[in-house]
DNA sequence: TCTTGTGAAAACGTTCACAGCA
DNA sequence: TGCTGTGAACGTTTTCACAAGA
């Protein structure tokens, strides 16, 4: 079955507050109580959950330890990726350390970039290749994920270079351009400064309506 | 007229891919163009611009300088916002220096850490206050839209400190956790753990898929 | 003839409301 | 009685299909 995609962003959600609970000692759950956790109805949380089988108890909710340990293996992926990092400046350095990034999920096995001064060194244990040999490296070390930190202008080159090649499988990009995929690609963007423009739309949306004489 | 939150991140892109297009000195460009140059359907585009009047000319397409135009005016905020960055950590430093957040609809105009290497000091012209004088300096500086690069666990203390005050209107949420905000604040989530593990997930699902002998 | 603008239809996602079970 | 699981209703967003205009 299609899981749709704002489910499994909830399911996120979920495995990482049912975690949280478990180390907190909480036995049992109710769909209510997530919900207010996260800010959901409990009926969504009900639908969510019921995708996957009967996991709850009528009359009682869920059980901490067995809706945690569901949803781990709802989200566990099959083995552990393999995935690189393609430019290592400012913000590819930064998630590089970022703790939620640190993850037994997958493995950073390759950095590229174009600096002279970070190619051939290793960061955080990942050898720092020249962004040109991204073909090969990729086919060498088996890459199947990539996440895209370069400038906007540089991203689409950089996916030409590996496209051809069927080893990546997905691409989590932060680069703020769109990117060209063939279809057996997964991208997922995320573009930070969409988001702040959403901000501050919506911000002057509400102005703009609790301003009196003002017709929109 | 309410703007649906999925049409305004679209006409962010169309405000970026113009934007392009006009430095390019392309004169006129079609929704089937546009469509094409960001992945979606020409007929989503054209409802999309739709919205704000008519804009295209029929049989011929879009004048490239007046729809940039036109989106900028859409996209353009009613004055240049004051905002502040709490945590100035790897991600918080990062987005700082950040290119595409250089930006003319805002100014940085606070910083706020724990660290008391960094409490005194001023990175980017921006001056770095504790974090425990946060209430007191959003209301002196009318800070009205905060960038939220903390661990998941300061996230809700420091919104619960600022929510009070009716200063703040607006949060960018870089926290791996839920925050629960009064309704007067809108919040908008950037969360880059979440969006790998969707990746991943759909990743595991079409591998799944395509495995012969496996039925889910 | 070509491409926009737009109602109507379809697809999608959320919420309701209640049967079913502890 | 209380809370889950779920079909049906609802609301939202996308897509279609075509009339209207350059």
């Amino acid at each position: 079955m299609r899981i749709a995609e704002p489910t499994v962003e909830r399911l996120v959600l979920y495995a990482r507050l049912l975690k949280r609970l478990q180390e907190e000692g909480v036995d049992v759950i109710s769909s209510q109580e997530i919900g207010d956790e996260l800010g959901l109805k409990a009926s969504q949380v009900r639908k969510d959950l019921s995708y996957f089988g009967e996991i709850g108890k009528r009359g009682v909710g869920y059980s901490v330890p067995r809706l945690c340990e569901h949803l781990q293996a709802i989200l566990s992926p099959p083995r552990v990726w393999r995935i690189a990092m393609v430019g290592v400046g400012r913000l590819g350095g930064a998630l590089l350390g970022y703790g939620p990034l640190q993850n037994e999920k997958f493995k950073m096995v390759a950095l590229f970039d174009v600096d002279p001064a970070k190619v051939g060194r290793t960061f955080r244990g990942a050898p720092c290749f020249h962004v040109d040999r991204i073909a090969d490296v990729v086919a060498e070390l088996a890459i199947e994920v990539l996440i895209l930190t370069v400038p906007a202008e540089a991203a689409q080159s950089v996916v030409d270079r590996i496209a051809s090649s069927s080893f990546v499988k997905g691409i989590l990009n932060f680069a703020p351009a769109p990117i060209v995929v063939p279809k057996e690609i997964l991208v997922y963007n995320v573009d930070i400064s969409v988001e702040l423009e959403k901000l501050l739309f919506y911000l002057k949306q509400r102005e703009s309506q609790s301003a009196p004489f003002v017709l929109e």
